[in-house]
DNA sequence: ATTATTGTATTAAGCAATTAGTACAATAAT
DNA sequence: ATTATTGTACTAATTGCTTAATACAATAAT
């Protein structure tokens, strides 16, 4: 199945969060193998050379190693994924809550629309 | 002033975010003038042709109408206004929660560190 | 030893966004 | 009447992203 990937951003920054987050979330564990980029390219519908930049990014980062003839494996410093979960956590919420005051909505009126949505999810 | 504008996503989507605020806030009033597009366009030192593309999108919207030779207006229409504010929020919101919720933290976390960080910018 | 799979590199082409430069018609200001 | 300002349109050149098509070296699998 393709990833669900927008049409204005990169596609290539695109996957690269969309990995980030699948190792946050624990969805890939520390050590774990990452499949081929051949694979995740067709798993994307996307180029391979795309998906080779965006893992090339993440390798770069540390988050990713790769040898040589075996695949690309996740780190296995679980600190540095911690942290990187924490800064992504920070800077979205930084984000969001920058947006919202720029439109003119208070702290509470934030957290009110928030819980109002978190119920609504429940149904 | 140059705006802040992203490298990543395309500069005239960035812009049209921008006056979209600065119409739901309140910045820009029901009616008001913009500035001409030479001078938005230098103001956020851009090419005027990006900064047209903006504001065509804009109008085709109908936030804003153009007047042959005087300028270009924010509609009256207060309703579509608040309408669109309405409709941004809960956009913002929803794609904010998807994410964090995906980055496996539950809904009474993210309450918390929205309050945490509200907090943190009383200082 | 042979084969298949791995990451990696290279070249070429197409496309959208952006900038640059210019021009024109309509009209407000003088 | 003349001038300046408005939105609008057009062509050309540049850049970055993406795809396509190959190719190669290293090594795991057989």
């Amino acid at each position: 199945m393709p990833w669900k990937l927008d049409s204005n951003l990169p596609i290539y920054t695109q996957i690269i969060e969309h990995i980030q987050l699948d190792i946050i979330s624990g969805h890939y564990q520390p050590g774990d193998r990452l499949p081929s980029v051949r694979e995740l390219a067709a798993q994307a519908s996307v180029n391979p050379n795309t998906m080779q930049k965006a893992l090339s990014e993440l390798e770069r980062s540390g988050l990713l190693h790769s040898q040589r003839t075996s695949g690309r494996f996740i780190t296995e410093d679980i600190h540095m994924i911690e942290k990187m979960k924490e800064e992504l956590a920070a800077a979205r919420i930084k984000d969001f809550l920058d947006t919202m005051s720029q439109m003119g909505f208070q702290k509470k009126e934030i957290l009110a629309l928030i819980e109002k949505m978190q119920k609504e999810d429940d149904q």
